[in-house]
DNA sequence: TATTAGCAGTCAGGCAAGGTGAGTGCTAAG
DNA sequence: CTTAGCACTCACCTTGCCTGACTGCTAATA
């Protein structure tokens, strides 16, 4: 129903909206967009858009503003993703090439991508998903405290502590029996996938004599808890702060806002459910960010952009920013592309490097 | 030159101040509490008052409001710490007694401190500093890549990545090498304070033949580098969210203040300027936080409060909250200390039994 | 049929005037 | 030292008015 011009003119108002925060009306349009047609043509352009509401008047005498409808319309047909900045691009590589380990490196991706965006960034720890076991370490912290350590193959080290019950007689941990503990664990796992360690470990005690098997099926419950553990969803973020300068974008307080964001589990899944095709940027608009549980109709006034990167081990995960409907879609997503892609090549890097 | 009643009308102008959010008169004073004296004999009370800078009035005709001079006053001469409810008491012991291990207690701990207080909660991670080494790691990733993992008796892990140049000839890092370099840094290192270890770690390498030196001497480097590494004074915080909603507290926008919490360093600077007695708690009011670089002024209409607790192995940390100057004092006082009590037995526990 | 000009109607937001009330400082008396 | 009384100030609210930016509609035009 809506005409070339009509979706030209959607475009416009959408552009002109995210930079003014005001209301666009049709003299607006016609003044600063070379139509080559009226106003009132302009008007009945946008009476058809409003139809298939796509816009919306604040209130009766004032100019339309994109619903979010519209932005979706926006984002799916109207917007090229127009590449960085040669500057910008340096930024990148100089900013993350200096990163030590994988915490540093997304630590530095967040802070990256929110000055980049000038919203809140959001990057997903990669999940241990295909990673391998590198390696296992058992500790012994005191005489009845033990510490276990796992190292995958995509650099990621998960550490618990084990308090394990005095048995008859007392447990005894000496170094000898770890040294051997330790040897069989990881020749027994070393390079197994973390979805099949589970699984392994379960049998694992029962190779050991009965007066160690207690001790020692306490230890493989503990580090089967690790391989599963829902830590490999944490998110790092960054640029909060930029919430509160946007903050005239909410209609009410930042505090839902700010509040579901603390509440990492709703961005988990919210990340979860987004589909990302080959190397592109997924977004999810307002309401669509809907039903991931009680806080998130916090974020009925902001729109998440999603990109994925592969880590080394070919685990995938996400990253993205968070802002408020009304953002500079083309740029972030811009920003979030090249963070992401560069990110793959840096991480994928090391994998090579790694595997020659 | 302020009276005794002088000062207990400070005390009630803060009290209602505080909870009400707005400037209190003489009228309503009398009112509210049992002076036994005439709103006349209040105003001229607050007259002296306001001499000595304690109090202010926003405007010519309205009620009075502390001045940051006079919550110190307050805080220091005022107020009495009321101890918690038992209930209170039974939820932080019930939520930090399931924690799992450092990172946990933290997040923890924070998670509970700002529900407490309604404010931002911050706790900084135990400095090394009397910390020793309980174990080192080294672990093979790849021909060329090692990573070293650091565990302290404190609970602490730290790992490091490191690219170990091509020689000649090319390093040869058998297992049966890393082995004996896995014993001799744990014969040599185990045990030491972390203090001493960078010491101990120069010398390291000259005690290998010369073609593996270069090797150790890398390796000794990497571990050096954790031991001062600036991380141990990450810090962790939650309920960010509250500034949000005590956002009118603030004159401006909240956004300063999100951008100097982001910036940790001017916390960590300011944690580490505060001195607190035993078991005490130390407040730091409105331009009080000035002066802690660039972006400290964010905090000139917060207060902070800090107490410390202790790790196993005696070293020391900081934790409290941060709000807007306009908080109940007493209240987040005893919060704090309260926590940071808990949190010096829980972790102090540990050591015990790991003692025993 | 698509476009345009013109016109009447709507309504948020800004501005000024006036009233209200909370709160003060001062003074003189108890 | 305390108190009552009084004049004064000033933020804040309400009301009314005006302006300007829009719109929707209609009738003329290409």
């Amino acid at each position: 129903m809506v005409s070339d011009r009509g979706l030209e003119v959607l475009r416009v108002i959408v552009q002109d909206y995210v930079a003014s925060r005001e209301p666009v009306g049709s003299k607006t349009i016609v003044e600063r967009h070379s139509f080559g047609v009226s106003a009132a043509t302009i008007r009945n352009d946008m009476a058809q858009l409003e139809e298939e509401e796509l816009i919306a008047a604040p209130h009766t005498s004032s100019g339309r503003v994109p619903t979010d409808k519209g932005y979706r319309v926006f984002v799916d047909q109207l917007t090229e993703v127009r590449p960085l900045t040669s500057a910008q691009r340096q930024a990148i590589e100089t900013f993350l090439g200096q990163a030590v380990d994988l915490d540093d490196v997304l630590s530095r991706t967040t802070r990256l991508l929110s000055q980049l965006t000038n919203q809140v960034a959001l990057a997903q720890y990669p999940s241990f998903g295909s990673a391998r076991i590198r390696h296992i370490e058992v500790v012994a912290l005191g005489p009845s405290r033990v510490m276990t350590v796992l190292i995958t193959d995509t650099g990621r080290v998960d550490q618990r502590l084990l308090e394990v019950q005095g048995g008859h007689p007392p447990i005894d941990m000496d170094d000898q029996f770890l040294n051997e503990l330790r040897t069989r664990l990881n020749a027994e796992l070393g390079g197994t996938a973390l979805a099949d360690a589970a699984e392994r470990l379960r049998s694992f005690a029962s190779t050991f004599p009965p007066e160690r098997a207690p001790f020692v099926a306490a230890i493989a419950g503990c580090l089967a808890e690790q391989v599963v553990a829902n830590r490999q969803d944490r998110l790092v973020m960054a640029g909060t702060a930029n919430l509160a300068r946007t903050e005239s974008d909410f209609s009410g307080s930042i505090y839902p806002v700010l509040e579901a964001i603390e509440e990492q589990v709703i961005l988990i899944k919210l990340f979860g459910e987004m589909e990302i095709d080959a190397d592109g940027v997924s977004v999810s608009i307002g309401h669509e960010n809907q039903g991931f549980g009680p806080g998130a109709q916090g974020l009925s006034e902001t729109s998440v952009l999603a990109s994925g990167y592969t880590a080394s081990g070919g685990s995938m995960a996400r990253l993205g920013v968070l802002g408020p409907t009304r953002m500079d879609y083309s740029n972030n997503m811009a920003a979030v592309r090249a963070v992401a892609r560069y990110l793959t090549r840096l991480l994928s890097a090391n994998e090579k490097h790694e595997e020659q």
